[in-house]
Order: structure tokens, then sequence, then C-alpha cells
DNA sequence: GTCCCGATTAGTGTCCGACAAACCGACACT
DNA sequence: AGTGTCGGTTTGTCGGACACTAATCGGGAC
């Protein structure tokens, strides 16, 4: 019958307290900045004990919508970019997401980044990145591996910081922070490919600094297509996860019950 | 002068305890569907208390990282796409993104949503489409503006099922989800603006069956532009958040100081 | 022997009380 | 002014306790 009983579920306390705080802030009632009670205070408040409040507490703090601006001093914030980003990438490497997939939404996004980083940069936004782009000419030129990943990576974050849109740099940077991480297995193959990528990414910032839009979307296309190449030359697997989870080694498949305790 | 002193951070015990926990499943040690031991016995594999272990708990379960399959298991589990997107939207509507920065991004991505969608999707993500198509077009009929939000919200979310793409649907749902919230102020100026959508999502719907990513792709995006220019023409504010942190009303605007007590 | 039902047990959710350490603000001192 | 000291406040952590419920087990009915 058309009877569909939505799950019920029973409200534990400190859930109870974390979603009231947490609608308050939406609701814009606890605004950012703002300074909560400290724990006994809310804990009189919502008539709970202080061990549920911190329980609630630590939910709202690990989504990022409070803060503790001093050890002391529990403020209501706004998600930092960065935090989510690096959550969502996690995410995406635990669903074991390919290079393929991974590429095909970079190749759309980034060009488009480029194109508003071009249109709304900063005069600093643009420091930031020639700052990058030396230090990559030395770690390009040091042939360190390590270093040119992480340059990279830093790269495509301030590319994304620099369009001044949220949204993009929070569709994008995930993205980009696995996909950019696929480089390490491919330097050794490709020696040439961090000159390449060093006057890729000069094109863009070049573009960024005259704001032209067509000329970043342009190479940053370029760049995308260009690693992807690499990328198969190098003879790396597309349809394989990016990150595997990596079964313990020698540990039996076997489906492992209750403890982490093999030391 | 050129001292840079990183800021010092004490590491509380639960935050170990979380972090302990997390790497070992990142590192594949503790697999998806993995049972952890109870709180008393992890906490005294950890050394700490059993409040200390609940308080890192916390976080991981906010994280996706672990659930509860009955509310005795607690099992490791892979973050689930929908609560990330919800999350990512929450924290883009108190970045206060606008409806212009929103739609730049959609305007990229939905297109490829589509596209994918044509080449990967199931019989069963067809049927689904279908089911929402045929719901959309009674809620249409009846004009119940609520319905058709909903639908369409959810119309979206099946598209970027559809492309068995993980990283699409994280890049994309966040910004779905809060841009085509903003179809509930568009409706009441555009009467005419939910027979459209049906026409458009029965095209791409169609071209997915088919397999046809350019159909599909060609008309998402005509869908889009469509939708921009009846933002516009309702006279609706692109450059303003799509979802104001409204003050509580009446509240005065001053920094109001410690308590969310005033009920 | 299998199946169902009640008793048992284990584990979570919540509370209480306590204490050391750190932090913050104020005050005294040089 | 700048620095040291001090005391109250708040957090982090602990140990213990108890109710409630889900899983388990044993026993009786078939």
């Amino acid at each position: 019958m058309g009877l569909r009983p939505r799950p019920i579920q029973v409200s534990k306390a400190y859930e109870q307290v974390s979603a009231q705080l947490e609608s308050q802030i939406l609701e814009g009632r606890l605004q950012p900045g703002e300074q909560l009670p400290g724990e006994v205070e809310l804990a009189a408040l919502f008539g709970v004990n202080r061990s549920t409040v911190r329980e609630g507490i630590r939910r709202l703090e690990s989504e990022g919508l409070v803060r503790r601006s001093s050890p002391r001093k529990l403020v209501v914030a706004t998600p930092k970019a960065r935090e989510l980003a690096s959550r969502n990438s996690r995410a995406l490497r635990m669903l074991e997401v390919t290079f393929d997939q991974l590429w095909r939404v970079a190749v759309e996004i980034e060009p488009l980044a480029a194109e508003l980083a071009a249109r709304n940069a900063t005069d600093e936004d643009v420091a930031r990145l020639q700052g990058n782009q030396t230090r990559m000419a030395k770690a390009t030129q040091a042939r360190d591996d390590r270093a040119v990943v992480r340059l990279d990576l830093e790269y495509h974050s301030f590319i994304a910081e620099a369009t001044k849109n949220p949204a993009l740099a929070l569709a994008q940077e995930p993205i980009g922070i696995l996909l950019y991480s696929g480089l390490e297995a491919l330097l050794p193959h490709l020696p040439q490919a961090p000159a390449r990528q060093l006057e890729a990414h000069g094109r863009v910032i070049d573009a960024i600094r005259l704001g032209d839009p067509d000329v970043a979307r342009d190479w940053t296309l370029r760049h995308a297509v260009d690693f992807r190449r690499g990328y198969l030359m190098a003879g790396l697997p597309m349809d394989a996860p990016i990150a595997p989870l990596v079964p313990a080694a020698g540990a039996p498949r076997g489906p492992r019950e209750t403890t982490p305790r093999d030391a």
C-alpha cells in the first residue's frame, strides 16, 4: 500500500545540539565571527551535560561551521574552501575515481578557471602566481620531482583562488588536487614534462596578467590535453583508480573482523 | 624580520584518535565495510578515556569515513556523494555566492554531465529520469511551484548519477542544488518557465535514452542559457547572493554577543 | 532437528563529578 | 611602557555510573 514509512530515527542529544546550532547559524541568527558561550553555559542552555555539548561541537567543528580562534574562543565561521577541497579530494580518492574521469571534468573546468582568473585576478594574485612560477623554474632545473608536483598543485590552487568564484574553486580544487598528484607517477617517465609545463604555466600567467581571457583559456586547454597525452605516452593506465586503496601488504583479503590491532 | 613562526598547535587527544583512525582508513588497513571495535576497546587500545574516543569518532562520523550500520555497529565507509554535495552547497551558500558565479560554472559542467550521462546511463537511470519527468509534468500542470523545484533538483541529481563519474557528480551537484533553488524565486514571475523546462528535460532524457551525447549536451546548454534569460527577464539580481544570510527579522544588526538564547 | 521466545549480555547514550593545564585579564613592579 | 605575577575561568581528560536497547544465547514447543 501507499504507506511509505520514513525511516524513523531516534535523535541523539548530541545530534540535536549540533543541529540546533547549525540551523541557528544557517538562519543567520548566529553570524560568522560571533562568539559562542562556553561549554558549561551551552550545556545549561540546552539542558544537557557538558559531554553531550562537546560531542555536538565536534561535529560543527569538523564541518567548519565553528572554529576555535583561540583555544578558549569558539566562534561561528564560514567553511574554508581549502578544507572543503581537501576533504572532497579525499572522498574522490576513496571512491576510486580514475584518471579518465577526473580528466574529463578538468578539461572543461580548468580552462574556465583560467578565463575567469584572467578577468578577475588582482595584482596580488598575479604576484603569487609569478612567485610560484619562479620556484617552479628552480625545481624544474634541479629535477626535484617532488617539488614540481607540489608547486603544480599550488599553481592550480592559486588559479582557482584568482577566479574570485567560490563555486568554481570548490568544483575545481578537489579534482585538480587528485589529478595532478598523478603527475608524480608521470615524471619519471617523461623528463621533458616539467619544461613543457613551465612554458604552459608561463603563458597562462602572462595572459592573466594582461587580462586576456581567451589566451588564458586556450593555453590551459592545451596544457590539459598535453597532460593527458603525456600520461598515455608514459603507458600509465587511464581506467585504473588514481590512488588505489592498497590492501595491507601481505594481509589476507578475506573480510577481516574487528580490530586495527595488528601492530 | 625573517622569523617565520610556524603556528604552534597542541594536539588534543581526541584529534589524535580521529587522525590515527583516519590514516588507517586512507592507507587501506581498515577497509570499507570493516567493523571497528567498540568504544571501550578502542579506548583501551589508544590508552585514553571513552569520552575522548567518542569525540574522535564524532568527527569521523561527520566526515562520512565511518558510519553506524546499526546503532551498535561502527563500520568503515566511503563518503556518500549526496552528503558531500549537501555540505558543499551549504558552504557555498554561506560564502554568499551569486547567481552569476554559479551559472558560469553550471553552463560548462552541466552539458558535460548530460553528455556523459548519454554515454554511460543504465536502463535504470533512464527509468528514473522518466519517472521524474512524469511527475514533473503533473506538477507543471498543477502549477505546484514547490514540487517543480524539488523535481528539478532531483532531475539534476539523477543526471549527475547517471554519468557514473563521481568527480563530475561532486563538482556539479552542489552547484546545481544551489542554482536551481533560485528557480523558486523565478517561477512566480515566469509562469511559462516550467513548460519550457519540461520540454528541455524531455529532450535531454530522450537523448540519454538513445545514447546521443551531442543532442544531450546541446539541449542542456540551451536549457542553461534559457534559465539565465528567464532570471534576467524576471528582473532578479545576478550579482546578489543566491541565499543571503538573513539576519533574524527585526533583530538589531549590531554585533550580537554570546548567546543563542533569545527564544 | 528446527523454530520461536524469553533471559542474558554487551555496547551505546547520557550523566555526574573531578582535576590539571592552559588561558585571559588584571594588577603590581621596575 | 614594558614585564612579571596571580587568580579566576574554561577546556581537555579522566573515572565511574546507569538506563536502555540491540544482539546473543539457551530452552522449550513443534
